[in-house]
DNA sequence: CTATTATTTTACCAACTGGTCAACTAATAG
DNA sequence: CTATTAGTTGACCAGTTGGTAAAATAATAG
């Protein structure tokens, strides 16, 4: 049934490399095809939109995120505290490692993209909305399960908690791309453990 | 000397307003001209470029925003809890406003642009650099008094503490853009109470 | 009333934007 | 060997981008 190809992973991604370090706006689909090595009638051939292949890549990161970084995190047996340390640790050494190969830090990509997008293109923002409530349900687990082992108090509203922890990140992710600095990301990020630990109680 | 002119200060304006409500590379030189009833030549002779009005109108927002609100919270006899709370009831009160009037909560100008350029534009990146530097700082007067007051233990490390509760505060108004939803700012607002109370200690 | 200076206007530019299309080529199924 | 299907190619499009340059027009100082 016809040829096989590889462009379509390959345009998913360089939108990967480039839009997360860049933006959505500044990157163009002819730099896109350029990058992965591709005409500009075969990308339209895949996608029907730049758009499109946004989306995609969107959930293609979010899913690596969430089976190879959270998933295994929830299933361990660390403490809650040891949990979301790793959780920063990680954040910490990318932000290192973005600031090594580019010269600055990139941020969360799922962050950037909201930002920049979310009064202009609804679709994409509904996307990473739908991205995020899966994070809070991932981090509700940890929190839950760490209510049922007594670290943490049961009138913890695990929702709350869980959003308040992301937005956080969210927040530290910002502050050291905008100075540039991984060292922010490592000395905020120890305040996440009050959040975990004294935060929102349910009314 | 000349004539006199409104064009600049129009110009500024419809920077304010259309670059925060969208993004930089959303809207263009010329639709800022339309906005502000200007014509290009016109923009290129108050301005070197899209770049240099938008530098310039972050600095005025900023102006604005310390001279308008966190000035008068500082000089204030608030106890540190209120005057976070009355910060936190601003973002919630203007997020309502921006839902109301655009449909979509714009979130805050300085880390949207942040995140847009930060890896694109150092130029502007060190401008918004320095204004979180200078938020930190107000926050750290907050924050000083409140220890020598006796609210706060004097272990409190209060540059430590004051970016925090700022990464935090970027953190909601990501939330809220990217839900499109006021109640988060307002739901999530609580927590930065715990921040200032048991966060970072001095090392 | 004139010279000077500040502002406005118009027409223009090359480069680039996302996207289209029809012809072409390669692989596979029958 | 042929038909069919899947993928590739390059030329093309209208609209927009940030930015330029020179002529035209006000306003004011002397």
């Amino acid at each position: 049934m016809g040829r096989t190809s590889e462009a379509k992973d390959k345009l998913i991604e360089s939108a990967i490399d480039l839009i997360s370090n860049r933006s959505y706006s500044s990157v163009g689909v002819q730099e896109l095809c350029d990058h992965a090595g591709v005409k500009k009638g075969s990308f339209y051939h895949f996608f029907d939109s730049k758009k499109e292949l946004t989306i995609i890549s969107l959930k293609a990161m979010w899913d690596y995120y969430r089976d190879n970084i959270i998933t295994p995190l929830i299933e361990s047996d660390l403490s809650i505290e040891d949990k979301f340390d790793s959780l920063l640790n990680k954040s910490y050494e990318m932000s290192v490692n973005s600031k090594e190969c580019n010269g600055c830090l990139s941020g969360c990509p799922f962050g950037n993209l909201a930002l920049e997008l979310s009064t202009q293109e609804e679709e994409i923002r509904l996307v990473i909305e739908n991205i995020f409530r899966e994070w809070i349900e991932c981090f509700e687990k940890i929190i839950n399960k760490s209510v049922e082992r007594g670290e943490l108090p049961g009138s913890t509203n695990s929702y709350a908690t869980a959003q308040s922890i992301i937005a956080y990140m969210e927040g530290l992710a910002l502050m050291g791309k905008t100075f540039n600095d991984p060292e922010i990301v490592k000395n905020l990020g120890c305040v996440v453990r009050n959040l975990s630990i004294c935060s929102c109680e349910k009314n």
